[in-house]
DNA sequence: CTTGTAGCAGAACGGGTGTTCTGTTATTTA
DNA sequence: TAAATAACAGAACACCCGTTCTGCTACAAG
């Protein structure tokens, strides 16, 4: 009987996801949020709640749309510096893609924005970070099979933040350039420490 | 004639300057900064003018008062890698007694909240990192005379990068040693690179 | 075609925003 | 002591915020 819906909950919070991904969470307004989706305001209460959760929505989502398709081959058994190189430079692409300066990574930009003062963002991006600093010792691990656990750890970690520098610096270069020397660099160092 | 001043300008921007760097620019309102510099709306405008030229001119103070003491040694001519992790060290130990997690730093955080959507913060932000890049590369250069200006500049940038990284990541932890250990990662990397 | 129902657009609301303005106060010179 | 001056505290302002609510719309069942 119901009049029939013209959107699912999935196209609210992946429209959202990217005004909060390009513009941050104080920045980005009601207003804003309906005009960018183009669903009403009572669209976005009945099926989310508000604007807190549609952020927090926002961001489990941004791992299943942007983080798991890039960050897939490192976490298989096979992967090496190989595929750590592919995925920077996926990102790098998608950012050039998007418009440079862009958005940068909607959990880096929440590292800075909120997690700080919001608990439970603040649990997603860490767990977000456990992650990538999983797939980044399982890469290495393959590539030197000699180094020791801490050693591996410790460059998972550090590769995590350089992932983290990485989007920030999206933020203000103009072109895709110095970002792809940044991650060169990066692999260079990598390479000369494995190799040792 | 007239009644004095119960403060100064610079007292206006410094501790305005506090407040911007532990909370951002959009977080913090007028009635914040009030409160945390103890001076009303009316010194407020009088002496700066609004709230945005408050945040730029605590963006410069930022210089003077953070990134110049802890910079300086770098910046001279004997420096090497160990004023490069003493310059770590020391922004780390400052991270940890203003309490973690912590402010990061001011140039960090408005490189990601700021910066992409206002042109006046991004200018500034690509000044400050061009004088941390110069003097990264001119430490590096100092360490490894044989290196060519190209691996330098490269070199350099990279520890621009890291640093955001760090400052970044100084949002999320509770304690300095996950800082620590970054910082001994990336001094390995570079000692590595530079003994290639 | 009528009726019931859930979805819809947008008005309304209390509170907070950055900014401006208005009196008052404290101090120094005359 | 009295007048002049500039800084002071805080009220007032128009606007925007996130949230709630109201009345209308469009479709399916009967």
């Amino acid at each position: 009987m119901p009049r029939p819906r013209t959107h699912s909950k999935d196209d609210l919070i992946h429209r959202a996801m990217e005004r909060f991904w390009s513009h941050g969470y104080s920045a980005t307004s009601m207003d804003d949020l309906v005009k960018a989706t183009g669903i009403s305001r009572h669209g976005i209460y009945s099926d989310c709640g508000g604007k807190r959760a549609l952020y927090l929505e926002g961001f489990a989502a941004y791992q299943h749309v942007v983080v798991s398709p890039a960050f897939a081959a490192i976490e298989q058994n096979t992967s090496g510096l190989s595929e750590i190189a592919a995925y920077f430079e996926r990102q790098i692409a998608l950012a050039a893609e998007m418009g440079l300066p862009g958005p940068g990574c909607l959990v880096a930009n929440a590292m800075t924005e909120m997690a700080p003062h919001d608990p439970d963002v603040a649990a997603q991006v860490s767990a977000h970070n456990q992650r990538l600093k999983s797939g980044f010792a399982n890469a290495i691990s393959n590539e030197a099979p000699g180094m020791g656990r801490a050693d591996i750890d410790a460059l998972a970690d550090f590769l995590v933040l350089s992932a983290q520098g990485l989007w920030s610096m999206s933020r203000i270069v103009e072109t895709p350039k110095p970002l792809r020397r940044h991650a060169e660099t990066l692999l260079d160092l990598l390479k000369c420490r494995i190799t040792k």
